[in-house]
DNA sequence: CTTCTGACA
DNA sequence: TGTCAGTA
């Protein structure tokens, strides 16, 4: 699994929710409950508070758009999950492919490690 | 001062 | 969801 170092700063969480209020306009409430039901997973401080990511962010503004589109938050929910999907698809076929070119795997003709249902 | 959890409407 | 209480 590959991550560039702007990825690794992406996830670190260092904003307070009081922060990640004025970025998204959503309420504390609004956050928390969020958090409860899986979207975001802020870490805490030594004092029990919440720090967010950049990438926490991302999905919290993105959960504003798509209500804004009308969409439920089981709705939201469910693209998250088949996106989740599609990633997994595409970072499988991503191995296969790098191991077809080092020639690692496949050696003894039949299922590679990965077994099937890809591509 | 900011945030946290639990609870009620 | 908003909001209030009592804390840390």
């Amino acid at each position: 699994m590959v991550m560039a170092n702007s990825e690794i700063l992406r996830r670190r969480a260092v904003l307070p929710i009081g922060t990640v209020m004025d970025l998204t306009t959503l309420t504390a409430r609004q956050i928390r409950y969020y958090e409860t039901q899986g979207f975001v997973h802020p870490s805490r401080n030594a004092g029990n508070h919440r720090m967010f990511s950049l990438t926490d962010v991302d999905v919290l503004l993105s959960i504003v758009q798509q209500r804004k589109s009308g969409l439920s938050l089981g709705e939201i929910r469910r693209m998250r999950e088949v996106k989740a999907r599609q990633t997994s698809d595409s970072d499988a076929r991503k191995m296969l492919q790098d191991d077809i070119l080092n020639q690692s795997g496949f050696t003894q003709a039949g299922r590679g490690p990965y077994g099937q249902g890809f591509n």
